[in-house]
DNA sequence: GGCTAAGTTTAGCACTGGCTAAACTTTATG
DNA sequence: CATAAAGTTTAGCCAGTGCTAAACTTAGCC
């Protein structure tokens, strides 16, 4: 996505711009809070949980494994299990945060707990610092 | 994919399909309100109008326009403006509501306007219909 | 120790959504 | 009314994210 500026530069296109980086880093914000959960849960991370768990193939875990490894965020020898780098800690704390938040937000608001857990997933990638403070204080002074 | 490992694997997958589902039909969410708003303005929508506000080239508008036109979503003429079907206008309203319900809920939580108008776009894809209740809820009662 | 089941990886395909460059059509201007 | 500018489409490339089927490795069990 490299777009050269210039008179290109329009004030609109910025949210879309915005949300077209957040989809790229989505995926990888999703596998890594995954693995860091099934580290928690169970000691370790195999593929074939993250499979499950995302509902996708093992080939497809694989392959998007490969280039997280590339990006320095997993570390992983073949055959064996899925380990985070420092960085890859970094980034699953952040997105669990982030995750409590807005799932916490929406239970706030009133949401089912079963709606709540699924829109905060969606949520979750595309809500700015800004926002996450103002869900973090409404939370905090108990939803009002 | 088969995965009968369980309950509870299969209600976490369910939250990552819905987003990869979500996500299919956010492009052309996007495509569909942006050329409705168009139209609204400036009494039609060109190809460079929505590349530029999507911040995308001429080329991938074209190839996307082609895709929604299978869809029945869009209409439109080799070298001519481009139109909305009936069920076009459908989505793009449903859309636009939505995108006001987000965005007004967001500034009812004192969100800046600008981040506001940013982070709708994104959440707005990924609101169940029991959150977007709660939102206009919330705004209804003057953000409470 | 050897077999088999389970787990993992590789290979190869499809589709989406980006891009640039070049060709083509429409429109605006002198 | 001819031609240049602007707008649009086509062609061809790339990367990401999904799949299935087949090959390979590891582990558990006689």
């Amino acid at each position: 996505m490299t777009f050269k500026k210039g008179q290109t530069a329009r004030l609109r296109s910025a949210a879309f711009r915005r949300i077209r980086a957040d989809h790229q880093g989505e995926l990888a914000g999703d596998y890594v809070e995954l693995i860091a959960d099934l580290i928690d849960e169970k000691g370790e991370a195999r593929g074939t949980d993250v499979a499950m768990r995302l509902g996708v193939s093992n080939a497809t875990v694989v392959k998007t494994l490969k280039r997280l490894q590339e990006g320095g965020i997993v570390a992983q020898e073949p055959y064996r299990a899925i380990f985070l780098t420092p960085e890859g800690w970094k980034m699953a704390d952040e997105g669990r945060r982030k995750h409590r938040i807005v799932e916490g937000f929406l239970l706030a608001l009133g949401i089912s707990a079963e709606t709540a857990r699924l829109d905060a997933e969606g949520i979750e990638h595309h809500v700015s610092a800004e926002t996450l403070r103002a869900m973090a204080k409404f939370l905090a002074r108990g939803g009002s």
